[in-house]
DNA sequence: ACTGGTTCTAATGTATGCGTAAAATTCAAC
DNA sequence: GTTGAATTTTACGCATACATTAGAACCAGT
């Protein structure tokens, strides 16, 4: 997961090697850490790691609070159910619009070869090859939805709460069934079953958020 | 609308000033500003701006370009379908949620007074009035649905489309029977049918949905 | 030792200046 | 007149310095 895009600014760059550090848990959750560290860190002067910050914060990875350094933000189990509560609603609608379009199967091409990723992955038992694909399979779905807000909101989401699948991805349960249902959900897609591809998908998620929540309890895990 | 609280710090204060000038029109949509310029009309340096900036920027508002200045975010009648498909999804769930929650006749009071406020407005064809007591209303119905990433998603949208409201506000007939509406919503929450106010505040954004985007179509209002 | 107030410290909030790169302009060649 | 390269302009990206203030440390009086 680490981004090695060479970023034309500073405050770019500080982003996403903000962002590697939180998902990596180099700033762990909770901990608090000073503008001035984390710019000398980053090779760089406050102001561009300021402002990476600033939209950090509008994307709920981190708190700035005044005059008291920022706050890695922690993500607890009921974080964790409000998230899959929106990505239920919002992939939903997503995944009925889709339907709705009339997509060729060269746009459904995507989702149908992250289906085959994700399979390729729990075949050889690689759990980060098969996190990769499904995240590729999920920002399609709401992509061919259509509603940009929709792909904006669920990418926040996504970000929010990759520290915890981190962790959750190697100690749950193998993935072996999801695919699966990600098929049934393109064929609905592509069938143009609207109501059959919300149904598809809202269920994927409900079950996906009682599997995780019940994980987290079981190994004590209150805060990521 | 007008945001006269004193912030403590000149970017909050930058902020609530920028957010008043767009809203009221003195920014236009799809205008392009300098930094420079809107600091010396805020009476402040650059700095300041430029955060108030990034964070407007992450709640859509403005877009900021490599030195070409930042740009007031237009909206168009697809950034109203989007934003009401989203608002449709979430409210759904968070007036479901909130009817499973067994409230008080205290919790709910807020949602009867704005009620009372709205009808009260209506009576006397204050349409201002109107839509601040049905902003609250709103906010107040996800504020009880309990997730906090509701509440915050929906105020984002309704930011956005704060401007194209205040022209609809008054080309749209009179929102007569839309308390009545309101009033089984509460009703339904109250009696914690989850199933019945979810499908109320569906139907009451999905029909706005349609008026709205057809009010837009008929006054050849492309852009906001 | 405890409490109240004062001083001090340190981290952020803000201003400012400079380097840089993108856009605009100019000018020359065709 | 048009095109394209060189030049100039200019607005931002970033570093740096300073102001402000929250919180820590300290001191004096009881």
């Amino acid at each position: 997961m680490s981004n090695t895009e060479t970023a034309s600014s500073n405050t770019l760059l500080a982003i996403t090697q903000l962002r590697d550090l939180i998902f990596s848990g180099q700033l762990g959750a909770g901990t608090d850490h000073l503008e001035g560290e984390l710019a000398e860190r980053l090779g760089m002067s406050r102001t561009p790691v300021r402002e990476a910050l600033l939209r950090l914060e509008c994307q709920g990875l981190v708190e700035v609070r005044r005059r008291k350094g920022v706050r890695i933000t922690p993500f607890t189990p009921k974080d964790m159910a409000e998230v899959y509560d929106v990505l239920t609603e919002l992939e939903g609608l997503a995944a009925a619009r889709a339907a709705a379009r009339n997509l060729s199967d060269d746009d459904l091409a995507p989702m149908v070869q992250a289906i085959a990723d994700m399979e390729a992955a729990v075949a050889v038992c690689n759990r980060d090859d098969w996190a990769a694909a499904d995240d590729i399979f999920h920002c399609e779905l709401v992509r061919l939805g259509g509603n940009d807000r929709i792909s904006m909101i669920t990418q926040i989401m996504a970000d929010q709460m990759r520290r915890a699948r981190l962790v959750i991805l190697y100690i749950r349960p193998a993935p072996m069934h999801s695919s699966k249902e990600h098929r049934k959900l393109v064929d609905a897609i592509r069938a143009g079953d609207a109501d059959l591809a919300k149904q598809i998908q809202r269920q994927h998620r409900t079950v996906a958020k009682g599997l995780l929540l019940q994980l987290l309890e079981r190994h004590h895990l209150s805060v990521l």
